[in-house]
DNA sequence: AATTTGAGTGAACATATGTTCACCGAACTT
DNA sequence: AAGTTCGGTGAACATATGTTCACTCAAATT
């Protein structure tokens, strides 16, 4: 029976300013939740007071933090949408892989998806499913994430001759067939099976469609 | 106060069978999961006390007809499975529309999806979300579909010079774009409204993109 | 130094949940 | 006509849920 007063210290020495605190346990509320998905538990049915618990807080302290749990989970969808950013900002800092280009994005866009797994678990999960809400936001979410796909597509000078209207829209196709493919991604099993090869070059094909498509397209 | 007991046949006067009275309060069960999805609800969060009081049914009769919610879930992927094979179906009776072909499929199908919103909503939200065993039965019905897909297709001679696996891989491709859309469809608001036909117009390009594609393609 | 603030507590509430079980009675079998 | 089967009942169970409220006590403000 140690000692363990409600507010103890333990480790972090220095005293926490209250902001501080708060904006702790708000994250530890939002990682509970997302450690709750990881054990395939989906979000949509998750509780209130299992996420308090994981959190290693008192049911009550949730609504110091969030009004319900859609907000909760609207935290979640800006947690996606800044990863989804960050999956940009990497493919523009490293460029274009030299060789098979296409193959080469495919990989390490499985990478990145399996170092988040949870994340993407819950956006590729509450897209189609969770309550109204949720999946409007990440709707925009992902409209913003396709936008930006454009304009860095155009900035980069790749397929200088579609307008930018077709180019917005072909980047929605590719979202969409990404995060469908993050489901799957998720679901094999991963080291070096069959399916998981099957898997990825059909991702890859699918993909070469879509821009074969884009570069033979014509304006109405 | 009026005579109720418990196995009352206020209308259905004819002696009803066992085996069809099983199977219909098992439809019973099923129907009222879906009028749940009606209402708003998605599936992962329903519990199987809401889903017998819908079906008018104690709860301890679940047991009768399936192990756990999951296995009525397995149910309603099947319904769902039911419902494409009509689609293609319905698509090989009355063939392709015969101007502006696309749109015009696009149109069909919208249609097609409004009328069974409930099942569509289910699948649409089921396939990346709810457990791993649904998520696992839907990717399989709709392998299945993309595959019927595939064989009408080279039945009606459509981009005959396509390898089988190529055809069977585009119309997976087709397959995801078009759940993606039903999720697009059922929560536009109907009517004609401005982003109503701007989904339909964005869908109908994404479609083309893919055939573009299609038609282009040369093996590795 | 005295006061105010507010994140987190702990207990209580009414209500909901999944599962079990002995039981009923109509449909089936003999 | 007598006996068996079995879909559905109703009650009970232990446990889980969302929300509220007065309370604490350290950090922030005065």
């Amino acid at each position: 029976m140690a000692a363990s007063t409600p507010h103890a210290r333990v480790e972090t020495e220095p005293p926490i300013s209250r902001s501080a605190r708060k904006a702790r346990t708000r994250q530890r509320l939002i990682d509970a939740a997302l450690a709750l998905i990881g054990q395939g538990r989906s979000y949509t049915s998750l509780s209130l007071r299992e996420i308090t618990r994981e959190a290693g807080v008192v049911p009550g302290a949730f609504y110091r933090h969030f009004r319900d749990l859609d907000e909760l989970g609207l935290a979640l969808v800006e947690m996606g949408g800044v990863t989804l950013r960050r999956l940009l900002r990497e493919a523009r800092r490293d460029g274009i892989p030299p060789t098979d280009m296409l193959r080469g994005s495919v990989l390490v866009y499985k990478r990145f998806v399996e170092q988040r797994s949870l994340v993407f678990r819950f956006i590729a999960a509450e897209r189609g499913g969770g309550s109204r809400i949720l999946r409007n936001a990440i709707r925009t979410e992902d409209g913003h994430f396709a936008s930006e796909m454009a304009q860095d597509l155009r900035v980069l000078g790749v397929m200088p001759d579609l307008s930018s209207s077709a180019l917005r829209m072909i980047c929605g196709l590719v979202v969409t067939t990404m995060l469908n493919a993050a489901s799957d991604i998720l679901d094999v099993p991963s080291g070096q099976t069959v399916q998981e090869r099957e898997m990825v070059e059909n991702f890859v094909r699918q993909l070469r469609v879509i821009f074969i498509g884009a570069r033979h397209w014509r304006e109405d």
